[in-house]
This record gives structure tokens, C-alpha cells and sequence, in this order.
DNA sequence: TCCATTAGATTACAACTACAATCTAAACAA
DNA sequence: TTGTTTAGATTGTAGTTGTAATCTAATGGA
């Protein structure tokens, strides 16, 4: 078929950014453009009449996975009335289910992409983002009136128990993952 | 050129192994056999007369990058004489160091294959593998004394620091998380 | 000494990759 | 109502993927 509407076109082109950025966290970048295209409703064909390439594509899905994330930090704030301590504790429940873990598509973008970015060149827009998201949450992390470092700490502990508990999926070790995590960082303080 | 004696064979199937669980660390497991069989020295279509598929290289390397970490962790306690929290320091340093994030080759397979593993199919070898390696890992960092989570909660701040400083590589937060999970992992105890 | 075995090289293949050119029909400005 | 523009479909392409068949020469057992 031929032409769409303006509005059709931009619609379609969000709902392609929309699905990469789900598609990418649960299966990683190297998932191919036809698949990609495939899973947002369109042909592979069309892909370049709205990106440059695959790798803009992969800087545009990583952005928008951070920006969904800040906004639903912000949410969480907004939710216990700035209470950080209560968000903070309602974001490490959230976190460190089992919901979580089975669900990387819809889940913290930190978490799914850290291999990925990693492993893109060090000039990639992706790698910036991701870097300015990591900073954003562990900010959120740090307690009131301490500095910087806490933060830090409890986010690498948050995000390593994650990761692990889906890499271990399967096993029990999974669950206790999640578990242990939990418990140093709700006990301490 | 044709046949070689089996010692070479052997040698050169070691080698295969061995450059695949290097470079899988590295690149991940979507590097081709091509290029692996290139990097190790042989053409590409020497490749099945040792393997069953690509698959099984990746549960075999898996595996072997695993063996290769048990071996240190033994030689760890061994240099420090038996004196757990001594070799656990020992090792904490070396896995936050900036040479450990800049050489994942040679590093972690717990840190450099979670999301390779995590993404492969849950029936596979190189998950239980995977998952073993975890266990040992957590066990290792157990305090004298304590119970199993104690040793997991370290082992994910541990990780989780190495994994995000590398996918933060190339801004200053990079160092900043290895040093916020050496002084909480250090300070601690 | 001979010959069956076999490790590795070469070549081939079908599926897949990112990307590009062309085609088509609808949108929108005139 | 036109004519131009353009989003998406279709088709094409050069390179890469995992895997297999064939070829080779040397090994190692008889």
C-alpha cells in the first residue's frame, strides 16, 4: 500500500521506536530489522523512509527507554508526596520481583542494556544516555542528607541482583537472589 | 593441508575452546564461528569436525571459562593460607580494579556472560553451569560464620559494580561506582 | 609397507543480515 | 481537480551467518 496520513506516519514511526525499546531489552540489539519491523506491524522496506540506520534506531529505543524510566521515577515521587524514603522502598519491592525479573521488555532499561551499551562503541549516543540514566538513579537511591557514593552502592546492588536472578533463572538461586538482595537493602537502614 | 597427529588435533581443539570462551566474554556469543575459527588459527570449516554445532561451543567454553575461575578462586585461598576474609579482600580489589573492567577476555565469566546466559534457552548446559559458578561465587564471599545470603548481597554489589562501570566506561561515574562498591564492600567489616 | 582413517582446507549453500532502488497509491498543497 | 510529494510495499543486493560435502594429505594401526 501506498501513502498515510502524517499523523499515521508518525504514529507508526513511535510505535516502531516503541516496540525496538521493548524488543532490545528482552532480546537485545542484534535482534534484526526485519523482525523489528515485523513485531511493530510493517515491512522491513519501510524501516529507512524513517531511520538512518540501524544504530540511530538503537540510540533513539535507548533514549526513549530512559526517558519512560525517569518518568516513572518522577511518578514515584509524586505518589508518596516526595516521602523519598517510602518511594525508595516501593521501587526496591517493585524491583526485586519476580514480576520484574521475568518481564526485561517492560522492565529497567539500566538492567537490560547494560551488556549492549557496553559492548557498542564508546561514541555512541546510547552510551551517554545510559551513563546520564545510571547517575539519575542512583541519585534517587541516595539517602536523605548523604552523599553521592551510597546511592552508588545501593543501585549496583540493586541492578548486579537482578541481572544475576536472570541469569540464574531456573535454579533456586534465583529466588534467594532477589531475596538476599531485599534484605540488605531494606534491613540497613 | 590435510591430517595432523591427534596431540595436535587435541591442541588445536584446546585452542578453539579456549580463544571462544575469551572472546565470548568479550563480544558475546553472537560472534561467528568464522571469525572465532580466524582468531584461533583455522578456517572456518574445521570447525564441525570437532563440534556438534555452535551451541555446544558455547556450553563447552562456558564451562571452561567457569573451571578456569573455581582454579583461582582455590589458588586464592591457598596464596592467603587458608585465611578466608584475607583472600576475599584480595580478591575484591582485583575484581574493582580498572584492568579487571577494561579486560573482560580475561575476566569474571559470572559478569561477562550473565546476559548472554540469561538470554540463551533455559534448558541449556551453560545456564547450570552458569548457576553453579554463582553459588561457588557467593560461598566464596560468605563471611566466616554467617549464613548463605550474607555472601550473595556481596556477591551482586560486587558484580553489579563491574558490570555498570563498564557499560559507563568513558564517563567519570565509571570509576566512581568501583570506588562506592570497594569502600561499602570494605568498610562493612 | 600399505591402506583405512581423519583433521583441516576448500568450496558450496540456503537463510539471513543491513541497506537501497523502484514501485504504488494515497495525501495534501495548488 | 489537478500535480507533486511521500509512506510504505516490493524487490534487489552484497555480505555474512551456521552448517555440510568434498577434497587433501598425513597419521597411525595392520
Amino acid at each position: 500500500m501506498g501513502r498515510v496520513s502524517q499523523a499515521q506516519a508518525q504514529e507508526n514511526r513511535r510505535r516502531v521506536v516503541d516496540t525496538a525499546s521493548r524488543l532490545f531489552r528482552e532480546q537485545g540489539t542484534h535482534i534484526s530489522v526485519a523482525d523489528l519491523m515485523k513485531a511493530a506491524g510493517l515491512t522491513h522496506g519501510a524501516f529507512y523512509k524513517q531511520f538512518a540506520s540501524k544504530e540511530a534506531l538503537v540510540d533513539e529505543a535507548t533514549t526513549h527507554a530512559f526517558d519512560e524510566l525517569a518518568r516513572r521515577h518522577a511518578t514515584g515521587l509524586e505518589r508518596y508526596d516526595g516521602r523519598r524514603d517510602a518511594a525508595q522502598r516501593a521501587l526496591i519491592d517493585a524491583y526485586l520481583s519476580v514480576e520484574h525479573r521475568d518481564d526485561a521488555a517492560d522492565g529497567c532499561p539500566v538492567a537490560a542494556l547494560a551488556t549492549d551499551v557496553a559492548r557498542g562503541g564508546e561514541d555512541r549516543e546510547a552510551r551517554r544516555v545510559y551513563a546520564e540514566g545510571v547517575a539519575d538513579f542512583a541519585a534517587f537511591l541516595t539517602s536523605d542528607g548523604d552523599e553521592g557514593a551510597d546511592g552508588i552502592a545501593r543501585l549496583c546492588l540493586l541492578f548486579g541482583a537482578l541481572v544475576l536472578s536472570r541469569a540464574t533463572k531456573g535454579s533456586a538461586l534465583s529466588e534467594e537472589i532477589l531475596a538476599a538482595a531485599h534484605a540488605a537493602l531494606t534491613e540497613a537502614r
